[in-house]
DNA sequence: GAATACTATGCAACGAGTTGCATTGCAACC
DNA sequence: GGTTGCAATGCAACTCGTTGCATAGTATTC
């Protein structure tokens, strides 16, 4: 139920329409929580019907009609209290993991490209953040800012994990024995 | 479709039943991925199905019957195929960092307890992990073992930043001020 | 002797996320 | 003047994961 929320919050911090929204989280928002736009705007007409948000449709003269949305007073309350249930912590689920215990019976020398490619992708994202950490993070900042700053932060923290982890796991496939095919129980 | 191959690498790792496999999802298999039983079942049905696993009923005298599986050849062809395919790094999606995005629209220091929450659960698996480690992975590795401990190393990290991260965030919630109840368009 | 807990398996309903496709209109390019 | 590309919205089918429930025997505890 968070894509929900993730939608109130963004529409609190700016009323958008679904196109918005779905740049946004393709761009800046991505970093706390991904969708695609179908998904939003499946979950922006469910709201709607709820009551949690309302729409507003602005023709445009040039350019395609926008139904711009934002939260009303009830989808407020709905974010308060979704917010004060606890949750708890994610599993975790990341296919590079499997993949790289998978490749000990086969070729582990074949997941260098791929890990490679994380890397590369890692490394994107973690300039992008620090671009936006220079372009609005920086100075003295208001509660909300500071609310914001905390979540890139995390951001930045991953990222950098999974670089450096990128970077060991690189050397040591690079190092590794061929793995002799072992036959276990067919 | 990432379940399943997990499920391949753990039983050809050792071969189980899916009471086992529930069993070790809960526990050291959990740092890299994550299921309940009921998926489990379903998955290995599924895969029993397809010819990738195969079935050993083992009676019981004094316990209930057990279902053995095992990788098959077919099973190992279809792992390696999936493990030279592509895959792109997961999107980010932490309710947690919603919430505190969130906080900011209601009142952020109702997140103290959930956050002291978090901190706990992280520390708590970044000590097991760090058994794990003691127990498992100290000394000189055989490749396999190697990737193994690379996929731990990643746990290890990751619960690590969360824990400095955490700790982060508690201070900025303790120190931040009362945020005035701003109405945005209603 | 009854209640609780653990081993062991599974079904059914639902909810969340993915993938593929469809439509309309304007703008720019070649 | 036709093709490509982007703004803007959405449906439908599917897969993956969650939640709640069911069963059945054994072992242990009160």
């Amino acid at each position: 139920m968070a894509l929900d929320h993730a939608l109130l919050v963004s529409l609190l911090e700016k009323p958008s329409s679904g196109y918005e929204l779905a740049r946004r989280f393709d761009r800046s928002i991505g970093y706390f929580w991904h969708a695609t736009h179908q998904q939003i705007y499946r979950v922006l007409s469910r709201m709607e019907a709820e009551g949690w948000i309302s729409a507003e449709v602005q023709a445009g003269e040039t350019a395609p009609d926008r139904k711009v949305f934002s939260a009303t007073a009830k989808g407020r309350v709905e974010l308060s209290r979704w917010i004060a249930e606890p949750v708890e912590p994610e599993g975790t689920r990341d296919a590079l993991m499997v993949k790289l215990r998978g490749a000990a019976f086969g070729d582990p020398q074949g997941l260098i490209a791929e890990l490679e490619h994380h890397r590369a992708a890692h490394a994107n994202r973690l300039t992008c953040y620090h671009v936006i950490e220079a372009r609005d993070f920086s100075g003295t900042l208001d509660p909300q800012r500071a609310l914001q700053y905390m979540v890139l932060k995390s951001g930045l923290r991953f990222e950098q994990g999974w670089l450096e982890w990128c970077e060991e796991a690189l050397d040591l496939l690079r190092n590794i024995k061929q793995v002799k095919r072992r036959r276990t129980t067919s």
